[in-house]
RNA sequence: GCGGAUGUAGUUUAACGGUAGAAUAUGCGACUGUGGCUCGCGUGACGAGGGUUCGACUCCCCCCUUCCGCU
């Protein structure tokens, strides 16, 4: 049990919901965390700063679509996106294959590597497990993706399992060619690389994925393919699959979940990453969590409502504005509005962390759980 | 006062002698590793009266509205 990139701290009494540590280049973050997604190196209408405020750990930005535009020479000279963005949030990057769910992207892919076309100019671009470690490389993050080929949920069971297959190969090349470019860094200095399983809802899939990515030896290991239509038991089934044969010592990450029962769920089976779009999308178009539920706030309802979104939450915008002074906003279009409540979703969300996190301190996070719900 | 034009959802408009279509607004819903800030569903209209016609938002008459021009 000498892992130095992740280290268990905490351990809940009645369910497998742990605090770890991370190392990163950039220093050591506690888990569990949540990652507000900045796909272009900023959240959707909250800077990094604020970011940081709201008491996030890291962020999470897309290599691929950075190397579009600005590209990666900029970010490099800037001393990498860190830098870039002037953060102290450690820095994931995505590798860009998840945007293979998106027709304006997708073209194709196979073994050789995957062909995505620039929705702006149309132009071909063939994307190679190689191309892309040096991608997320060059761009500098704490922590490297692999490229895999996520399938969608509708997909047969055989196009899931030629994904899973396609996913393997790539992942063997990712981490070969990773270790390449980061073999004169000296240890501490080194950006990590998580691999990531596919195999949809299919525990035979799932099963075979991993464990060809445990022979690996990752620095961590991601749980890719979910929040495409599936259900929640379906989701939670392979979750529990999947943390019963990772080794305790590596840390988990769920791409792309972020609603507060999924995150807590899986946090009680070992999960300790996650991030999503969800929190600020579903904020610009005003569904707002809050401690009694979700709301809509575009809802007639609110149209003169004098409270503040959550009577509860210590945020910004709950502190200073009432919900029919951002409604208006929201629904003018006002980008103050789209602020106010994408920072107060984040906050919530963080916040829901922070408690689960003192749950499991206490050994209570199973009562926390089943408290929240 | 005279002449000309005009009138269709809250608003901007389309078409047709035979079920009035859209955009926007409005109401509700959706959104999970975000290039485009969106997408889905609902509500909602022929200025009034008369005539021609099997049938008129459409053609005719008249009244009214609004706009333009002239005195």
């Amino acid at each position: 049990m000498n892992n130095s990139t992740f280290s268990i701290i905490n351990k809940d009494k009645k369910t497998s919901a742990r605090i770890g540590i991370l190392y990163t280049k950039k220093g050591k973050i506690e888990t569990p965390f949540f990652m507000p997604v900045s796909t272009k190196a900023a959240a959707k209408f909250v800077n990094p700063k604020k970011i940081e405020e709201l008491g996030a750990v890291a962020t999470i930005s897309n290599a691929f679509i950075l190397s579009i535009r600005p590209g990666t020479k900029p970010i490099k000279k800037l001393g990498g996106i860190g830098r870039f963005m002037n953060t102290i949030l450690v820095n994931f990057t995505d590798s860009g294959g998840f945007q293979m769910y998106s027709k304006s992207f997708y073209i194709s892919s196979d073994e050789k590597g995957v062909i995505f076309k620039n929705p702006v100019s149309g132009e071909k671009i063939f994307m190679t497990p190689e191309k892309n470690m040096k991608l997320q490389s060059d761009i500098g993050g704490d922590i490297a993706m692999c490229l895999d080929r996520m399938p969608l949920y509708e997909d047969s069971k055989k196009e899931i399992e030629k994904a899973v297959d396609l996913t393997t190969i790539w992942a063997n090349r990712c981490k070969k060619h990773h270790d390449k470019l980061q073999k004169n860094i000296p240890k501490n200095k080194r950006q990590l690389l998580f691999g990531i399983t596919q195999g949809g809802i299919y525990p035979d899939l799932r099963e075979r994925s991993l464990r060809e990515l445990l022979k690996l030896d990752f620095d961590g290991y991601s749980i890719g393919g979910f929040g495409m239509g599936e259900t929640f038991d379906e989701e939670m089934k392979i979750v529990k699959q999947q943390k019963q044969i990772l080794p305790e010592d590596k840390p988990v990450y769920l791409m792309g979940i972020g609603s507060p029962n999924e995150i807590l769920e899986a946090i009680s089976y070992g999960v300790d990453i996650f991030d999503s779009r969800m929190p600020t999308m579903n904020a610009r178009h005003g569904e707002l969590f809050t401690s009694k539920g979700k709301i809509k706030l575009l809802n007639k309802k609110y149209e003169s409502d004098k409270n503040p979104i959550d009577k509860s939450c210590n945020c910004f915008a709950c502190k200073n504005f009432s919900k029919a002074y951002i409604r208006f906003l929201l629904k003018e279009n006002e980008p103050v509005g789209k602020e106010l409540a994408s920072y107060h979703n984040l906050y919530y969300l963080q916040n829901i962390i922070k408690e689960a996190k003192n749950a499991i301190k206490k050994g209570k996070f199973k009562e926390f759980k089943e408290n929240f719900a």
